[in-house]
DNA sequence: CTAATTGCAAAGAATTTGCACTTGC
DNA sequence: GCAAGTGCAAATTCTTTGCAATTAG
């Protein structure tokens, strides 16, 4: 798995309190509900449902409602704190965007669904150049290898 | 627009006869639809959604249904004739396969949604020794890079 | 106080499925 | 003739929305 190197000029800030100034800075509120679903989230290690999240919220808080998870998704999307991804396996999944400078990518396997973080530099380069020269200003961007794992690292099946 | 190169020696085979040998060879059935629908998805010119295709579908034949076109479209998926594609939009897309040794991806322009495809020799390339190093054997990939086009191409609206 | 948030249930949108009828082989 | 394909409508699944009640600032 790839680590960032975190330098003390870098510093990052806690995806809470990214949160609660963005609420604060737009006129909104902050909640029990809000914090509890981000907290929740941003523990979970990634590559969530919505249906998942709202079950380990609700083993905290069995009253939360699912629209307060999808409303509270699209928040933590447009707060740049978490990113989409459909892996076409019909699921639309969140993923916490710890660092935002350090993009990453996924490869996933089409025996057993692992989902396989990568980052490679001169990927993000290449990427850049390209956008270039089609006179696009790139914003983001994804990149899914499809393939298969070697049988011993084969564990999980499918969900 | 990238152009694939065809030599004689790999030339391409209709996309409908392909199908129909999938479908002699699976024990499937020709159909009148099947036909239609194929045949109105190869000339599209791609990036579809299966409701755009059913509109176009009927105005040869109005009495298609819509599940056929979805069965249809799962079929071309399968013999490897279709990719489907999530652009974030929330729509499904389909796009025709020419030329499956000759994979392109794509730039979405976030603001006029027009979607730009391209082909990089060397993104293949990284691509497969990524997927090498992490011990995967790459099937296929997508990539889609995510951005703003110059607002002197930037033409159309999103729909 | 006032406006934003919530939970619920209903509404929507996209896709799949059951089934009687039709059609290709 | 039999199994596969079709069209329709109903059923699913995922997500959004309307609204009255609740709550943060």
């Amino acid at each position: 798995m790839y680590v960032r190197p975190v330098t003390d000029a870098e510093e990052e800030r806690e995806p809470l309190e990214v949160l609660r100034d963005y609420i604060a800075e737009n006129g909104l509120k902050s909640s029990r509900q809000r914090e509890l679903i981000a907290e929740v989230f941003f523990n979970a290690g990634g590559h969530l449902r919505v249906e998942e999240l709202l079950e380990r919220v609700r083993e905290q808080d069995a009253k939360i409602g699912q629209a307060t998870v999808y409303r509270t998704m699209k928040l933590l999307t447009e707060c740049g704190l978490a990113d989409v991804h459909q892996f076409g396996d019909g699921h639309t999944r969140y993923e916490p965007v710890d660092a935002p400078e350090e993009h990453h990518d996924h490869i996933i396997c089409r025996d057993c669904g692992r989902i396989v973080e990568f980052y490679n530099a001169d990927l993000e380069a290449l990427q850049d150049n390209i956008a270039k020269a089609h006179g696009f200003r790139l914003t983001s961007h994804k990149m899914e290898l499809y393939g298969r794992c070697q049988k011993e690292h084969c564990e999980h099946k499918p969900g």
